[in-house]
DNA sequence: CGCATTTTTGACCGATTGGACAAACGTTAG
DNA sequence: CTAACGTTTGTCCAATCGGTCAAAAATGCG
């Protein structure tokens, strides 16, 4: 434990600082050029210190990564694990559709670092995903096949239904630049999180087929 | 013109092919590495050849890039090239969700050098997006429009109706690892694709809302 | 064959990379 | 003051990076 600190007694209140300040820099950079692609430099220069002052708070570049990505996937399951069944079925979906589209408009790095690690084959959290995804997802996953089989929502795959909504929403974040290429000055602009919100709820209560 | 041609004159049979086999492992390399984190190195012993050989096809790393992603993009918007006003709205629909998602099957490295490029701010192809992308874009939103004025299809944003058939197929492909992991051996096997066309079919056309 | 052209390679270069290290600096408690 | 400890930095290093170049090898062609 504490494998990234740079002494072995509690921490001073510079160390808490200094840490968070030099996370924060490091998420501008990874989310923006990768693991690879960034550099201790550039994070550096990003949190306003020097190199050698950095590796001081952080042993190495891959420690820096290695913390951030740990400590955001759990804020990033958290909307997930907020799924229950205490309201209705379709009110829970509704509300963690909101939630998760907050989340890419509000922690738009954290999502394109997460992104970006998967999509190179998650070779530094894979232990995550498996050990503590997968079964959060299977539990959800029970949950809404239980809804199914009660007859609150339509039947269908319960693991492809929430591939759909993380892929929808995130795809705010992660392929921001191309949203907003796409919809232009006018309707790219802060609105498009409101016509997503209103779009993603009509897709996944009723769908495109016209009411007769 | 040929701006990346090693000679002025024809290309030769030789060198024709070499183009191809440095492409396909560039592919490979770029796709799971991103720009910068590819290096040249990696690319010339995917190919089987020497570093200076194939610099020797390609001026530099930029230069088998673009040429990789300006090909790529030709092929990955022929789905929404093909969707036109010939057959029913719905069945439209349909056909362009199945081919997006198996493109998503059969071209995974070329779907994730796409993202990866978008993840990054879209540095190489902006203008591509913009000047090729979007007028497609708006060109089929206003043909969906029509549909929906005419009660073909549920009235919605055209524009988010094609953001989230991109998200949600090419999801398959970008975000294939850590689908596989969640999924499980058994029901992330080469069946995942059966089961995403099935689920994504009633998705975008019922909902999830129950039938009465 | 002999010659010109194309292809391939080993050696090399300057720039950048992640990281080490000792010295200097700042702060605080006695 | 001074000793101890926490913090900061300038300098340095080996490894790797993208790319060059001249020379060698292979190929095509009369």
């Amino acid at each position: 434990m504490d494998a990234e600190t740079p002494v072995r007694r509690r921490r001073t209140r510079i160390q808490t600082e200094k840490r968070e300040l030099i996370l924060n820099a490091a998420l501008d950079v990874f989310s923006q050029h990768g693991f690879r692609g960034a550099t201790i430099d550039q994070i550096a220069e990003a949190a306003g210190m020097s190199k050698p002052n950095l590796l001081y708070y952080f042993r190495s570049k891959e420690a820096m990564f290695t913390t951030l990505i740990e400590r955001l996937l759990q804020t990033w399951l958290a909307p997930l694990r907020e799924l229950d069944d205490i309201g209705d079925p379709i009110g829970e979906l509704r509300s963690y559709i909101r939630r998760k589209l907050e989340m890419a408009r509000d922690y738009p790095r954290e999502s394109r670092l997460f992104a970006n690690e998967i999509l190179q084959g998650a070779p530094r959290i894979q232990h995550l995903i498996e050990g503590e995804l997968k079964p959060l997802v299977d539990e959800k996953a029970a949950l809404i096949k239980g809804w199914m089989k009660a007859g609150k929502i339509a039947r269908t795959d319960p693991w492809h239904l929430i591939f759909s909504i993380w892929a929808t929403t995130q795809h705010y974040a992660d392929f921001d630049v191309q949203v907003r290429a796409v919809l232009g000055p006018d309707r790219g602009g802060d609105g498009r999180f409101e016509d997503a919100a209103r779009y993603l709820e009509q897709l996944f209560l009723e769908g495109l087929r016209p009411k007769a």
